[in-house]
RNA sequence: GGGCGCAUAGCUCAGUUGGUUAGAGCGUCACAUUGACAUUGUGAAGGUCGGAGGUUCGAAUCCUCCUGCGCCCACCA
């Protein structure tokens, strides 16, 4: 092949869409049409991302780990699923087009009604959605997008109404009278997950509900207080002992009459304010709790539009809970039952969405009951244990293993989970009433008169059977036979309590199995100074600038290596710009090679073996097979296990630092050089060849572009779905430590040379501490033509004199230095030099021998290391012992 | 308040069951470079592995305490 043929440097933008394009035709992502007999199966579902915005690099990191899991698994053979599909995202995606509504028109959903209001969701999510998936494809991502699934299409609505029909016939869904966090502001209940916490001052009231009531307590939200039942304090409190138990009924207050019951629960915290805590049931879900324990009666005095009800008193009955906050505290002081009033900090809940005030009140809600006992398989289960056994069984292991623990503390503490949602947008419960009858169905009942129940579901209770839904349950579908459990499911930790422990959940439940065996979980992407990327902080590094600029596998590399699960990374520009360079040598590695092989290159007969297998003849030919084989195996087991980042950069150090920087050179001089027999070049080539291969292989998972750019231009094949290399039994310990005592040489002599300690002559001294000198000859003569070439000093091709005795490499080097006609070393530097050497190996020397000689030490260490550290010892003692010589002469 | 984690070279981080003189990338400095690549090459400097104890023949690695950061959950009535 002609070099002009090969552009300079490699370009991405003028591969990447047409290789994806290629990619897709192909039908290859599609594990359908993989090629061969493909007995295991391997599948990871890709989280799906909110159909409200753009690819951000939470999303890249996700699709470059999980499109590497997907690849090598392709190549390994396995029947590779990667499924993609969108989350409706029910309150992100309403509330944004709520904003748009409002911004654009300056209306509210109720204006343009559920039906109007759900076109445009819609329409907005459609939009998105393409976004989206074209942003995927630019990162390479090789999901089989004929199993696209969307969380809210009709497949997975019916599959939510059969789980949720199937739930509640078991009494694992139920609708209750209960407190729930309401956001005022989105008019809809929310999640615990969904609140946000914001620090705000507040002032911190202390007071008795009347002059002779006989217990003060404390509150920043007197309103509430029109709606107390109780005074709870700690059973071991003895100041408020001799009341617990009483009751004080009609006690007017605040425009109302309150009865209050005195009662003792261990959540109180005596050191707290007074140590008594007024008790508000429907307005605090840790009151509700004490309420529940103790049988106190509840009384809403908050109503869903976030003002005062008619219950709350004469006083405050409709006033905003900001005003009746006032009002109240005013009528205390009035009444001159405020003991204090002082400025405390104060956590806010918030609704993460809207912005709004969270407040807790009762209402008709739907829930799931998580924690209610049930018989399945002969024991009795909750859906919690289930999900707690799944995890403690290893059936699903989590990475980073500490992970576990905080899924084990989410498992024994979740509450019943509120599904309902009074949004629009979303999978509607699937519940119909007619005056006292209540349907649950799959389909709407028959007859007249029913209406549906107006809620939606908990965006999470779809996304909790994403495993299964995508595979096609309810159907018993032969992919959800093949694809279920998945293999991994891979996601950012921040997102572990929200949607894995939904998705055990629910998966155990349903499915009796669990939805995955391994959790990967991936840290956040910060900048390069460690802060969260944020509009506000204008820090964000776009993934799709990143690709534009420099590529998407220098990006996918950015995001890879360096990074280990469970931890956040941090990432920078010039970081990704590191990784283009790395693209471009490859690149020009490949561009060399294809080159200046010839393109008859066939191994010569002694090069040959078996099947095809390459030879090597020269030490430089059977280091790199050697080292290649290493590496196959190395990298292959820790792809095997998910250390993606250790495997990126163990192949990265080989392809630069030994392939591109040393057999390339030597590789030249080789093909050249007089030393090379018989076939010349040819045998070289071959070798060439074979690692190239090997490398685009080896790193087609993290680059997929590149690599198969590269190998369809000289292969005409898909790279794609080529096996993944094996080793080839070119493993040779002793090939590489003779090898690295040759770098070692070449090395001395460069920087003898370089700190002009020698003039360039015509001739050099230098051998090898080897062991079989025969065997190395002709090797020599190629390495050390190499040296000559690179220390610019002459070669005649003579082999060196195999009598010199040199013990060792260092030493060589010195003899070179001082036989060499011509030194110009400066005498007191080179001392200088020579004794601080002498020092560290003294150092050394003594320190190691002290250890060899513990006789402890001896009888309890393996044999291993100390052999090693023996001949390690030897090795210096012999460079030391050629220092004094030296120092001494 | 409960839980988890981090601290290793100037910076970003590896370090897989405790074991041979602690590694990489970037940055810095010096030198080199006309055919694969300046998106380059070679080398050097740079670390008491946060501190103090302990276990062990042996500790960056295990235990205890301390210091400084970070995160999650609960929640301040």
């Amino acid at each position: 092949m002609a070099k002009s043929e090969i552009p300079k440097a490699y370009d991405a933008t003028n591969y990447e869409d047409g290789i994806y394009a290629a990619w897709e035709a192909s039908g290859l992502f599609n594990p359908d049409n993989l090629p061969g007999d493909r007995p295991e199966a391997f599948s990871i579902v890709l989280p799906p991302p909110n159909v409200t915005g753009t690819l951000h690099m939470g999303h890249a990191v996700m699709l470059a780990i999980e499109d590497i899991m997907v690849r090598f698994a392709r190549m390994r053979g396995k029947k590779a699923l990667w499924i993609p599909g969108t989350d409706h995202a029910a309150i992100a995606t309403s509330t944004k087009v709520e904003n748009i509504l409002f911004k654009t028109e300056g209306k509210t959903r109720h204006d343009v009604g559920r039906e109007d209001f759900l076109r445009r969701v819609e329409k907005f999510a459609q939009d998105s959605h393409d976004t989206i998936v074209n942003q995927a494809k630019k990162m390479g991502a090789s999901l089989d997008w004929s199993r696209e699934a969307y969380t809210l299409d009709a497949k997975r609505n019916h599959a939510v109404n059969v789980a949720f029909k199937r739930m509640y016939d078991d009494g694992l869904i139920y609708r209750g009278h209960r407190v729930i966090n309401w956001d005022p502001v989105g008019q809809t209940t929310i999640s615990d997950i969904e609140i946000v916490y914001k620090e705000v001052e507040a002032t911190l009231y202390t007071f008795r509900y009347a002059k002779d009531f006989p217990i003060a307590i404390s509150t920043t939200r007197p309103e509430t207080k029109v709606g107390d039942t109780a005074v709870a304090v700690h059973p071991d409190d003895e100041r408020y002992a001799a009341f617990i138990g009483k009751t004080f009924e009609n006690i007017p207050f605040a425009g109302t009459t309150i009865s209050i019951k005195v009662v003792a629960d261990k959540e109180v915290d005596p050191t707290f304010g007074t140590g008594a805590l007024g008790v508000t049931p429907a307005h605090s879900l840790i009151d509700a709790d004490i309420a529940a324990r103790h049988g106190l009666a509840m009384k809403q005095v908050i109503g869903a539009d976030g003002r005062m009800t008619v219950d709350a008193g004469t006083l405050v009955a409709g006033q905003t809970t900001k005003e009746a906050r006032g009002s109240v505290a005013a009528w205390l002081r009035e009444q001159g039952l405020i003991e204090r009033e002082e400025k405390t900090m104060q956590n806010l809940a918030t609704a993460e969405r809207s912005g709004g005030t969270v407040e807790p009140i009762p209402m008709l809600q739907w829930f799931m009951a998580v924690r209610k006992e049930f018989e399945r398989n002969g024991k009795t289960v909750t859906m919690c244990s289930m999900m707690r056994d799944a995890v403690e069984s290893g059936k699903t292991k989590i990475v980073p293993e500490r992970s576990e623990k905080t899924f084990f503390q989410w498992a024994d503490n979740l509450r019943d989970w509120n599904i309902s949602r009074q949004l629009w947008y979303g999978h509607r419960v699937p519940v119909w009433y007619r005056n006292d009858e209540t349907f649950v169905g799959i389909e709407a009942p028959e007859g007249d008169g029913w209406t549906q129940d107006p809620d939606t579901l908990d965006t999470w209770f779809s996304a909790g059977m994403w495993t299964f839904t995508t595979l096609g349950w309810p159907e018993k579908t032969a992919d959800l036979a093949t694809y279920h459990p998945t293999s991994i499911l891979e996601t950012g930790y921040d997102i572990l309590f929200f949607w894995v422990v939904r998705m055990m959940l629910m998966t155990t439940y349903l499915m009796d199995e669990v939805p995955f065996k391994l959790v990967y979980l991936h840290g956040l992407v910060r900048d390069e100074q460690g802060r969260k990327m944020s509009k506000s902080l204008d820090n964000i590094i776009n993934p799709l600038d990143m690709i534009a600029k420099y590529g998407a596998d220098a990006t996918r590399l950015s995001l890879v290596i360096g990074s280990t699960p469970g931890n956040d990374s941090k990432l920078s520009e010039e970081k990704v710009a590191g990784y283009r360079n790395f693209t471009n040598k490859l690149w020009n590695i490949s561009r060399f090679i294809l080159s200046s092989v010839d393109d008859n290159h066939v191994p010569p007969p002694d090069r040959q073996e078996g099947t095809g297998v390459v030879v090597a003849s020269t030490l430089a030919d059977r280091w790199i097979l050697s080292r290649l084989d290493a590496v196959v195996a190395s990298v292959t087991r820790k792809l095997e296990a998910n250390e993606l980042s250790a495997a990126g950069e163990e192949l990265r150090d080989f392809t630069w630092n030994d392939f591109a920087d040393w057999y390339l050179e030597i590789a030249k001089v080789q093909k050249g050089s007089e030393v090379e027999r018989d076939e010349g070049s040819k045998g070289t080539d071959a070798i060439l060849m074979t690692v190239l291969e090997t490398l685009m292989k080896l790193w087609h998972p993290f680059m997929p572009f590149v690599t198969e750019q590269i190998w369809s231009s000289f292969k005409g094949t898909t790279l794609m779905v080529e096996a993944w290399p094996t080793v080839a039994g070119n493993c040779d310990e002793s090939v590489e430590r003779d090898f690295d005592l040759v770098r070692d040489v070449t090395t001395a002599i460069r920087t003898i040379r370089s700190e002009r300690r020698v003039e360039p002559k015509a001739e050099i001294t230098a051998s090898l501490g080897v062991a079989d000198r025969r065997e190395l000859l002709v090797d020599q003569a190629s390495v050390i033509s190499q040296l000559a070439r690179l220390s610019s000093l002459s070669f005649d091709g003579a082999l060196p004199d195999a009598g010199i005795p040199i013990v060792n490499v260092q030493v060589a080097s010195i003899l070179v230095s001082v036989e060499t006609p011509g030194t110009t070393v400066d005498p007191e530097k080179e001392k200088a030099r020579l004794e601080a050497e002498r020092d560290q190996l003294d150092a050394y020397v003594a320190s190691t021998d002290a250890k060899l000689a513990n006789a402890e030490f001896a009888s309890k260490a393996p044999e291993k290391v100390v052999a090693g550290m023996r001949a390690k010892r030897d090795e210096a003692k012999a460079k030391l012992d050629a220092i004094l010589t030296q120092l001494s002469s």
